[in-house]
DNA sequence: TCCTTTAAGGTAATCGGTTTCATACGCGTC
DNA sequence: GACGCGTATGAAACCGATTACCTTAAAGGA
């Protein structure tokens, strides 16, 4: 029992296949007779036109794809439903991938990508991308490319990038308004930029204030089981850190736990504060202070960039650059 | 500067597009020295066979549909987490839809997935969900369909749910074991059934070991807009209940907020027993006692089914349903 | 020498629509 | 009655690949 099809109708009604092709679409040049039988028709037999035909005649689909090094993530999982609903305001699909921050998974995703003859791809880079070719690749096969947040620094094409340096600055900066010295930064990997970024604008902003940037308060933990091992011999140092500048939610979430259970009250001994403002903010005791990324507004914003692209409706030339401003929500684990 | 075609290959080979076709497919009919030719040229000029022309040709997309009623959401990120990569490991691709909780919107992700003729579509219900006819249509168009986590009783087809009875009879049981006597529930809307099946263990549970099963410590409270309201009044009450089974951690978390706040102790005046056991867990103080869903092998398990109903390697006859084990992990929250 | 076989490749139909370019008919007009 | 024009429809090409069915030429056998 195959779907129906135009030449099916077209048989059954004594019609040639153009016929009911312009009945199907209202065109003026058929009798309203003849439009109203085969509409009837074709709506009584549940007639669907076929995409993928239409599709390959236009050699147009109205699908991009999506890659994300991880969605049990916060973050990432925000970005990804602004994306769907922009995309699905705009009428185009979502083909989803996931790198699992593996660089091998992210190249082959891409792969699918352009195979599956997306219009557009969203992307943000895995941890462990070293090499970019496969992102050459989709400019080449003449694909549209929207970086996010973890943007490739070796490809040369439109990116959304939340604002990590002056959030970095600002919270830091709030941090030393309470009376905080010795802030500890715990980061992430140097190659990423976002994490290279917040470290930077957590370093000027102790030049600014004139508190010295020392080695052993900026460190990469940017995992819980880094948080184990790295948070107590902070903590351990002589004099110890009076704040903690987090490079997520989760790892000052274990930061709070681990300096409370070493002795630490948090915040009057240390101030604690996170990055992504997630729901976990909510649910530790005392609540997280943290930076909110707006990663829906993102993934809102890098969907529109990409499909302004596609649509050819994004006139500035060169490459488009767009900054998603953070906000420090200041809650009961900052001084 | 369109992409290249088999009838390019052609044309500038001067051979016909079925030889060129064979050449590519290393068809013995055609000579050695032929294929390498061809083969040499499509490799040099990136030659990518068109995905849309085949698949119209065999009227077969290796893609299947997600519908999931939320993604900012730890139980749905993992079960979509399983499904991509089973799908991945399968050769499928994934078109991820969003209804955002609201029946419309999953009546026109429905309407996408079908146009955009799927092979299979795995979907969870949203909660505003009341009428099937769209599901119906899934199936009336020969698509395969198969629930988890949300079923929809009103469909006769495949499921994979977790044994949210069990999971619920079992922590309750715990909690009782621990010595507590008046037990909310916290739940959800009754006509999800997962909502319903953990109401139901709850009871059961109750009734199991002689405790009064009251209508008072029974609520609708599954967001933490309600949590605000409803918690407090339960703590009101005289006397008060000594333990909470939550719908979910967000609201177990708030729930020991909530109670902290109003000067109880968790877990020596209240125990607080969540569902889920997401990472939200280890960031409460204490840290909470959860049911574990298992929701990557869930998303795994949906995906297999799915794809070997597609591939006509699920004999069985009749719908299939499968269980996903639960499992208590106990923490700091309960006694 | 003639016929058969086989290697190597070409022709054309097909998938399901869209679109350009005819065609057929009726009616009014000079 | 020849011409023109508008209306309603059909024929065929096309999108890009696959494949059933031919064609051609050379080799091999009797």
């Amino acid at each position: 029992m195959k779907p129906i099809t135009l030449k099916d109708i077209a048989k059954a009604l004594d019609l040639s296949p153009s016929t009911v092709s312009r009945a199907m679409k209202d065109n003026p040049a058929i009798s309203l007779q003849t439009r109203e039988r085969v509409q009837a028709y074709a709506a009584k037999h549940k007639y669907k036109p076929n995409t993928l035909a239409m599709q390959l005649r236009t050699n147009r689909v109205n699908t991009i794809g999506v890659i994300v090094p991880e969605i049990v993530h916060y973050f990432f999982s925000t970005v990804l439903a602004g994306i769907q609903d922009e995309a699905e305001k705009k009428n185009y699909n979502l083909l989803f991938c996931l790198s699992n921050e593996d660089y091998e998974r992210e190249v082959k995703s891409v792969e699918t990508l352009l195979d599956a003859r997306v219009c557009g791809i969203l992307a943000s880079q895995s941890k462990s991308t070293r090499t970019f070719d496969h992102f050459q690749e989709i400019i080449d096969n003449k694909v549209h490319l929207v970086f996010f947040d973890r943007i490739c620094t070796g490809i040369n094409t439109d990116k959304v990038v939340v604002d990590d340096y002056a959030g970095a600055f600002n919270a830091v900066e709030y941090l030393i308004s309470t009376g905080c010295k010795r802030i500890a930064f715990l980061g992430a990997t140097p190659w990423l930029p976002i994490a290279n970024n917040r470290r930077m604008g957590y370093e000027d902003a102790l030049r600014k204030h004139r508190l010295p940037v020392e080695k052993e308060l900026s460190q990469v933990c940017d995992t819980v089981d880094l948080a184990k091992v790295v948070i107590p011999q902070m903590l351990a140092l002589d004099p110890p850190p009076d704040a903690f500048f987090c490079i997520n939610d989760e790892v000052a979430a274990y930061c709070i736990q681990i300096a409370k259970s070493n002795g630490f009250n948090v915040p009057e001994d240390v101030s604690v504060c996170g990055f992504t403002n997630s729901y976990l903010t909510e649910v530790t005791y005392p609540k997280l202070t943290s930076v909110d990324q707006h990663g829906y507004r993102m993934g809102e914003v890098a969907a529109r960039l990409l499909i302004n692209r596609i649509e050819g409706r994004e006139t500035k030339p060169g490459i488009v650059s767009r900054l998603i401003k953070t906000k420090l929500v200041v809650r009961e684990s900052t001084k």
